[in-house]
DNA sequence: GTATATTTTAAATGATTGTTTAAATTTATC
DNA sequence: GATAAATTTAAACAATCATTTAAAATATAC
């Protein structure tokens, strides 16, 4: 009844993640994502329905995936500081291990923004995280910078994301190789931290 | 020999353009191109051999257009501070001009780098700009924090490109419709203008 | 104005697309 | 261990893909 049931169907699923991330939608066959998963071509229909349909589940996760990690730091009983330098840290390491996973999400939603549905509690979640008091109570005592944290958020991550979205072109305009830019994108990180710090913490 | 010649070629080359754009390469059909220009399916590979030879072409304009804008103002003879306000109203204004250039160039090249050719020249002119000459006498006389021209310009051009990229996440998470964002992202590029300058500028 | 070269067309090419079918196989239930 | 349910398979489906063909239409050359 089900036995290799699960495994099966997170075998296509875990395939299709990968296939999906690195080629997107239109460039995703439905062979391709069999193959990798080094299963029936049929299966992919059997268990989701069609590609279109795992499409939508796959998205969702990952778009939680992206979100995850940084709300759990957003809502960190830390210092606006200390967090920033937290948020900048773990967007660097989400960026080298998943480098495709934000280049995907934005270029699927920019695509096709209308079928992603609107349902996302994470977008809620983020909108009222602990940050936002924070913020709230540093621009109330003078400490910081008066802005909302819809203006903070992207000033911290769009540094990083980036130049990692952008890493071919800026390999290849800078003439760096793979470790050269490895090391540039550490100095990157550490000029983003002191930046947006410097702007925004009024001390 | 050549009367309508000129013609029919540029409309296809044009409708390639904006369906490219909005589509990107697996996206788009050969009848997609078609039917956009109006004319027949077989003139795409009369003109151009192929699909891919004919985005290559396309490919190679959007990224001079991409950089051509920015190297002027990178040239002018302006003090630094003015020189980034002029980069990221640039920048803005492209982003508003033509929404789907940048993730285009970014989500293409980061799918398949090699086959985008490393012949460009304008990627030689970006890094021998006039501005590279004058954050060097400005570090050197100390009115300029020690960096080199590829930590500066990413920082200058993240901000306001990063938005617009993910505008419809940043819609979606922030509640706004296009009035709202629009607002949004002038605050966004203001902030950005000040705390590049702030960080950069020892006065 | 006829001959030649160029451009445009409709139709077809074979390959690949997402999806379905129905039979074969495996698993669970009694 | 027989029966039923769930899973996997090979094969086929019609639609669409990029590209080609060869004829028709148009422009150019003399």
């Amino acid at each position: 009844m089900k036995c290799g049931t699960e495994k099966s169907e997170d075998r296509i699923r875990e395939a299709a993640k990968r296939v999906f991330l690195k080629k997107g939608f239109d460039g995703t066959t439905s062979r391709d994502i069999a193959k990798e998963a080094d299963m029936n071509i049929a299966l992919t229909n059997y268990y989701f329905r069609s590609k279109e349909k795992l499409f939508l589940e796959i998205f969702k996760d990952v778009l939680e995936e992206y979100f995850q990690s940084m709300l759990t730091i957003l809502n960190k009983d830390i210092d606006i500081k200390t967090k920033i330098s937290e948020i900048v840290d773990n967007d660097f390491e989400m960026m080298k291990r998943e480098p495709d996973l934000v280049i995907f999400i934005m270029n699927e939603m920019h695509k096709a923004p209308q079928r992603l549905f609107p349902d996302m509690s994470v977008f809620r979640q983020v909108r009222e995280t602990y940050l936002k008091k924070q913020i709230e109570e540093g621009v109330a005592n003078g400490t910081v910078r008066p802005m909302l944290l819809e203006n903070i958020l992207p000033l911290i991550k769009c540094g990083v994301e980036f130049i990692f979205m952008g890493k071919e072109i800026h390999k290849e305009l800078f003439m760096m190789n793979e470790e050269e830019f490895a090391k540039y994108a550490e100095e990157q990180k550490e000029h983003i931290k002191a930046m947006v710090c410097n702007y925004l913490i009024l001390a």
